[in-house]
DNA sequence: CTATAGTACTAACACGTGTTAGTAACACGT
DNA sequence: ACGTGTTACTAACACGTGTTAGTACTATAG
């Protein structure tokens, strides 16, 4: 029924060599002596043929699956509005593509994670992978870190001694709010982007946090609330925020997507961005300067630390060592109008 | 150095038994007699070993790779705004966990569509595939058609008999469109999402076009302009519009994320929508309930049609043969405010 | 006591590649 | 004529699993 498939033993004899030699010229091979006649004749009968070696003979006997996965860990339904997981998954694919290797993409949810990712790595389904968004509470995560299996975190688990690349989210975080309180406000909330069990949702609260005892603005736990990766979390918390006796001037959003929920509840309100609420989001997300107001927000390299990532991982993949453990790229606040700077669109 | 590998050898000699006695417990095969006592020595076993099968070797000997691919065929750089990917990714990760299949994902530039993703299929990496956003003018698909590789189309390609799953897009934005007519709108610009070699977005602006024949409004070839995926190119594109001697009163945008640029241009203009511009977007993505206005869209089932796609590609892997060739899901309009319809934010 | 049927397995091959160790042929200097 | 390289390959094993055909053993019927 289906046409027969073709492997490297019909190229062999259609070119009248052994398979070694087929695997030997295909491959490239260093240090091999072959005859340029040999050679020509061999590729001419792939090319032929139409030849493409089977990937899972190859990945048995290379142990290599030329797969990296990249690993999400969030609730499947958060994706749906994760806009920053797109600007990754542009700069993996893209990478992935120079190096000839593939990406796997799943999701591990709190639940059953050490099954779920460590399954992928037993099975030498994938050669490494990447984990966005680690969180404190991952068991399986040390059992990697045991096996020595090539991992690259993007974002950080301190405790821990894994490869990551991250932004430093406390002083970018300090930058925004700091951006806040010179600009008059003293009553400053933060909503954050996610639980804070995850890393980058924590170092940023505690950059907030710290900028407020610098300015010795007293810490106000009602003005901080937990978002959790959707705009509508990010609606409701600062619906909470505005029915509060002294509602705050500012509001500084662990993450574009929640910050566009929380302006919604401010519009809804008839308050106005930023006369009556001045918005700083994190992220700067594609959508992010052309809202209205156009939102200040933190610029996270995101297509960088995807090619870092990349980039440190395949080191670990073929034994190397990457220079550095832990690399942090440089973020920065981009000043548009929804703080109430007054700069003109850029 | 790296621990040894554990191999179905080893378990089956730590049960005292052979080799395939393993992988006939272990695989559940039915119609095979296996004492419960050797079947539960044999479990006992591989847990206490933690073994897990090699995936390669399962894949060589199986000829399943358990993996399914997800191509996109869109420049990479698309990628970073495209919000509706992430919708689809929500259901198709979900879909594959059901299945115990993994999800590899891959772009496609019209460049080297070939090579790209044959290589994935001639090299049996993946079992089937499901093509996010087919193409009039992709070659690489014939193939598949005659290798009758289980695929199938997020979208559709007229011409062909590929199984597909898609929202009816001519009548969705025929619904959208007449919704503006019915407002009293008579200057209706279209921006679409994306060049028109891309079926949805022929299929949209066919829409468009219907509507207004049916309503006798002259078409006017400088109200149609041609989106991009990203924001920017609905920024530029109603620029473009808001400088025209006679601008439209209102405009149907091929996706909500080029309708998010486009809105900024309006507002820069310091007009209002939709008291100037109504605006009606595509898709209804996340965000799109909380952009002031709120955004009037078409309500894409995303998850719904990842769900039916991984089903009907699931069934092709399987052997069986989908009840229909052709999925058309229902979209429905969603009113909010950016049309000027002025309902409340549901 | 022997043929038959079932039970509970296992030996051996297949999947298609990468790779090591080895060989045949030839040239070359002595 | 003889060792010594060098060139251009190849035989054979390894990777770890799925699966078919077969076997040894026991129970049952005739």
């Amino acid at each position: 029924m289906t046409a027969k498939r073709i492997t490297s033993r019909d190229v062999a004899d259609l070119a009248g060599v052994s398979r070694t030699t087929v695997s030997l010229v295909l491959n490239r091979i260093e240090g091999v002596q072959i005859s340029e006649e040999t050679r020509a004749r061999v590729i001419q009968a792939a090319q032929q043929l139409g030849y493409v070696p089977n990937a899972a003979a190859q990945a048995l006997a290379s142990r290599r699956a030329q797969i990296i996965g990249l690993i999400l860990t969030r609730n499947p339904h958060h994706i749906s509005s994760d806009a920053f997981l797109n600007q990754i998954l542009d700069g993996l694919i893209t990478a992935a593509h120079e190096h000839s290797i593939r990406l796997l993409i799943d999701i591990v949810e709190a639940q059953h994670q050490q099954k779920a990712y460590l399954e992928l790595v037993r099975a030498k389904r994938i050669d490494g992978l990447i984990l966005s968004g680690p969180r404190f509470d991952d068991e399986a995560l040390l059992s990697l870190q045991q096996d020595r299996f090539p991992t690259v975190l993007m974002g950080q688990l301190p405790s821990t001694d894994f490869y990551s690349v991250d932004i430093d989210n406390f002083s970018a975080a300090r930058q925004a709010v700091s951006h806040l309180v010179k600009l008059g406000h003293q009553r400053i909330a933060c909503i954050t982007n996610a639980a804070p069990s995850y890393t980058a949702a924590s170092d940023r609260l505690d950059g907030y946090k710290k900028v407020l005892e610098n300015h010795n603005i007293p810490y106000d736990e009602t003005l901080v609330r937990l978002g959790d990766f959707d705009p509508e979390s990010g609606y409701l918390r600062m619906k909470d925020l505005l029915d509060l006796d002294v509602p705050p001037t500012a509001v500084f959003v662990g993450s574009d997507v929640v910050a566009i929920g929380a302006k919604a509840a401010v519009v809804e309100r008839q308050l106005r961005i930023p006369e009556d609420i001045a918005l700083v989001g994190f992220d700067d997300i594609p959508l992010a300067r052309y809202l209205d107001p156009p939102l200040t927000t933190v610029r996270l390299p995101a297509s960088d630390l995807a090619t870092r990532a990349s980039q440190m991982l395949i080191q670990l993949i073929q034994g190397e060592k990457p220079p550095e453990k832990v690399v942090l790229l440089e973020s920065r606040l981009i000043v548009r109008q929804s703080c109430g700077a007054n700069i003109p669109v850029q």
